[in-house]
DNA sequence: GATGAATGAGAATTCATTCAT
DNA sequence: AATGAATGAATTCTCATTCAT
């Protein structure tokens, strides 16, 4: 799983408290005061450390001291921004996930063959998803969602519906196109995405040992969608 | 204060499912005594009411206290059969994943047609697993596995990889039969599976608010893979 | 710290709840086993402690901590006994409360002039309560009484009303022996009682700097009730 | 007591810092600057944001943050003004004190007979000490005063000594005019007044649940003084 | 073997107090 | 002077584990 160490994932401030340009009285254009932006430096450091924390324990596990301490924050500083652990693990599941949402609108946008479209979209998925943090998520929304309906529903409504809307959208597509022969694909655009949340949870699990080429293996699945491509 | 009850309510069969006498160490052909048998039934009620606490609430938010009153015995004696907390719960996950295996390597024993295995496989484990209890367990693999490495080795070892040998040969039969046309699917056998995996995630997590018709799902994927059938 | 000691004050009969007979397995007569008896015994050796730290720093200030260290027990065994800190104040109460109840309904038992009655219950009062740690009960229920409405509300229903019930027995009695020339003063018992409430008061406040030789008090107070005795 | 009057002195928008320019210590006549008086009404506010705090949940219950919040200031502010919660505290009940104390010596001011003026007295009390919430003052102390001998000291000193000491001039004054036959009442000036005291702590406690006619009562009680008036 | 009372380390949460702005 | 974010000591409550009966 490689936990991926406390890191500072691309200038994330983390326990900053330091630097970042301190300008006490900048006139000028619209200025959030300095407190302000400590503030929300300090709440995202939280976030952060929060889900380093939650995706290696699970929530029952977390403590909010490793929490604190990881952010570089007190432990009162946490309940200044939260009103207790389960806000903020709630708080923090959302805030991860708009990007994996982000990404997943986006991807789409592209023209070309469907295949090309779902080929790109794997190779986002596999490079943007399954190999970094952002797997994490997935897996501890596998992992809590039952113990946290209302992060189920959320997690449904904001990624799963829309993302299998989309998709089915796409299949739709393809099949008007001729590009899929099975209409009825249609019905259960999770089938499309099975592999892919597969390779997610394998890479979770059993990855350490047992290594998975996930790009490859999801584009063996697209043959199966679309029919083998004369040219590998 | 009074505390509730507590006691045990005369013989509570629980989860009884175990296989009730199993004698641990008589020698020869003598009947395992009482207190063995008894010792037993013990056991297996402990399991089988661990089993219930830990897939509904996960391992660390369960109280060893419930276990006990659930299999109608006192919180110390479970300290006679298990270690510890994190034993019982190796313990029960492995137990309760051997009939999960027996079935899994019952299934295609019968023979037929690729697909006629494959689907009779499908409808076994929707009936059996995805709808059971026994699916629960499966998800609390995928919960916990990351934070229990022996306990993922284990799947890996006893289901996951067997698993996927079977099915890699049936996919190599079915190739050699010219059932199925992509010979690359043998070396992905995850792909035959994710969906059914999709399928036991889905309903535990979205299954109360948008069932699945996870019967239906499997069979559009063996189109998929086998080209779709004349009479549907 | 300050307060007595931990031990055991002097034979105190404490909860009951001991003796019950319930016997376990024994046949024959009623034995609690030893371990009930013992945990009888926990639970009052916590209910004096908590008694003394509750009076001594009142119901917020009081450390849970503390009452187990006085107790001689461990934090954990508290809430074995009793559900959160407000339950064992709130119990601690009732129970402290019942032995000034009995005092109570016990000393106009006897016969002779309604005067006679009053000087000795006044002579009780004093000795038993104002001058004891009872009177601590009564203060304590004094200061905390608005914030624990359920108590205050208890401390009416079986100390005040009955008590003021009974004197006002008594002192209609008094009015029609002619003893008692007011006879308005059965609309309010409550002044009969009111020095002596206050010289409980005054023990808890100022006894220490000017003490209050409340017995005097109280006899110059039936002086005015019944008119001077001729001898004193 | 809920929010009630959250008090809010106007000022709201606190900043202040406006009138920079206004000279900090004019020698001279010169009348408050903006500043003092600015500081003092503060000062006031959080006085009484603190009493009616204090009053409804006793001094350990009560939190700074909701002091503050209800004198409309910042939690610092609070400690420009008192060293801490405790000076808060002391501070708080001397200050709530003085009218008492005030009208306490006003009443007996005026003349006629004793029991007029120990009837106007009663009235007094009645109207603006047991049913306003400055009984609740007298109410804290009798509930705090254990907890905090020098505000007990300062009471007995200020209050108490001061009004028992009027108290027994006037009864020594109604003994010598022949209105108060008992001598000896003189030595326990505490009779006369304690079921005004009953009176306050009965409408904190159990005011809600059964009224008192507190000003029927005390006139009871005078009755037994002085002797039943010819024409009530 | 069984029991369940007792333990005490550990975790969440609160809040008086401080201090940079 | 005023602010309010930050701190961390203190406190309540929980629960895995032990052990005398």
């Amino acid at each position: 799983m490689a936990k991926t160490v406390a890191a500072t994932p691309a200038g994330r401030p983390v326990a900053g408290k330091a630097g970042s340009a301190v300008s006490t009285k900048t006139g000028g254009a619209a200025k959030p005061s300095n407190r302000t932006v400590r503030a929300a430096e300090r709440r995202a450091a939280i976030i952060a450390a929060g889900l380093d924390e939650f995706t290696a324990r699970g929530f029952a596990a977390t403590r909010l001291d490793d929490v604190a301490r990881r952010a570089g924050v007190a432990k009162g500083t946490i309940y200044l921004h939260f009103k207790d652990k389960e806000a903020l693990f709630q708080e923090l599941v959302r805030t991860a996930l708009v990007p994996v949402i982000g990404n997943l609108m986006a991807a789409p946008a592209a023209g070309g063959s469907v295949r090309d479209v779902l080929e790109r979209f794997a190779g986002t998925f596999v490079r943007e998803v399954a190999e970094t943090k952002r797997g994490d998520i997935v897996r501890l929304i596998m992992a809590e969602g039952a113990r946290f309906p209302s992060l189920a529903d959320f997690y449904f409504r904001e990624v799963v519906s829309r993302g299998l809307a989309g998709m089915r959208k796409l299949i739709e597509y393809g099949i008007a196109r001729g590009e899929i022969r099975n209409a009825r694909l249609a019905d259960f655009p999770q089938i499309v995405v099975a592999p892919a949340m597969v390779a997610v949870m394998w890479q979770g699990l059993f990855g350490r040992h047992a290594p998975l080429d996930a790009m490859a293996m999801l584009k063996v699945h697209l043959d199966l969608i679309f029919g083998e491509r004369s040219v590998s």
